[in-house]
DNA sequence: CTTAAAGTAGACCAGTCAGTCTATTGCTTT
DNA sequence: AAAGCAATAGACTGACTGGTCTACTTTAAG
């Protein structure tokens, strides 16, 4: 397994059809057709779907990581500034896409994870990263008495992260960016703040 | 079309599949299966499966709104208590499922959205019919001086609805209601109070 | 009693699904 | 040059998909 070329190929085909289709929605066929794969290498690079589907998710995962990091690890800024130019990235982004994508691992999870056990875990691994990564820039707005030290940073961030997915979520359904800005607006005038 | 007896039987037996196994996984043979329908039964009451797929949402839709009508128009029951009284009925319906089904509308809403119009408008307007059940608590909680007057009922609901399956979506790829609790506690203490 | 419609019943259709199989090509090592 | 493996290539399989079709039974109306 030297060229990783054609396997690239269809980790990209791949995650995009299934961020725009879901997971079940995505034919192996049709992966293979939009980057011109036979199906012979298909099966040569992953020993199933679900297997394509875990390497989809794994490749998606460091893949975000690192824009993650660039946007919430950045120390030339302020903590708070970082978290709101987080949350400008995933509104352009829901732009971009046309409100049809959102979060693919936000997808995959209310897909998948009541079918399989295998992907629910793969999932809630990256969920917990992500939860880590803005756990470290809450730590960082506390030090700095940006925001009340009375909450935990892990319960903050826990609910930052799940008020954001749903905020995906319900974008998606209204074709408008709108809940988005609304989450935003009332979490850095209420939740967000140096003292209650 | 008098006889809805079977026609109820199958939307019934499709809400259940469609909920633990998401709507494309949900093959028409598989409800037949399940209630012991033929298969010229389901085509004389559904043109089609996308016909059958909104009727279980409509379906699902009317018979929750009861249950949230009760919830969150109770007049004995102060507007904040009647809250909590629903997110505790979202945990224990989490607990019956196994962390497995979550909430209808939300899961098709993330499958379906990208998918077709049809599904996203019908999904839409169920969001946003529950959407004013919320409006309408939180008005009475601000009449009472219950939370504070600056911030508008419609933005709070949507704020806590998108938080709400934000926490759902969470709640099931972590087999645990914990991301429920935490975002409950965090709305109460920071967001849902007297004054800032 | 007749007749039409509503509803039941399931065999059947073309198409698609994930996955298998065999054959062949290209590169590398000896 | 020969052997051996990585990779390409796509025809093919059985199971299953949503949907159609015809035949039959039940119910209601005139």
């Amino acid at each position: 397994m030297k060229n990783t070329a054609t396997r690239d190929k269809l980790i990209d085909s791949g995650a995009q059809l299934i961020s725009q289709q879901g997971y079940n929605a995505t034919g192996i066929n049709a992966v293979l057709k939009t980057c011109g794969v036979p199906k012979g290498s298909f099966y040569h690079y992953f020993s199933s779907k679900e297997d394509f589907g875990l390497a989809v998710i794994e490749r998606f995962a460091s893949s975000y990581d690192k824009t993650l990091v660039a946007l919430l690890e950045d120390n030339d800024t302020p903590p708070l500034e970082r978290l709101k130019r987080y949350f400008a990235a995933g509104r352009d982004h829901m732009h971009e896409c046309n409100h049809a994508t959102g979060c693919l691992i936000g997808n995959l999870g209310q897909e998948l994870s009541g079918q399989s056990d295998t992907f629910r875990d793969a999932l809630n691994l990256v969920f917990q990263r992500w939860e880590q990564r803005f756990v470290r820039c809450l730590q960082d707005a506390q030090a700095r008495g940006d925001i009340a030290p009375h909450t935990a940073p892990e319960a903050l961030a826990s609910f930052i992260l799940t008020g954001w997915e749903g905020a995906i979520l319900r974008a998606k359904t209204l074709k408008s960016v709108e809940p988005m800005e609304q989450f935003e607006k009332i979490l850095f005038q209420q939740v967000l703040v140096p003292s209650s």
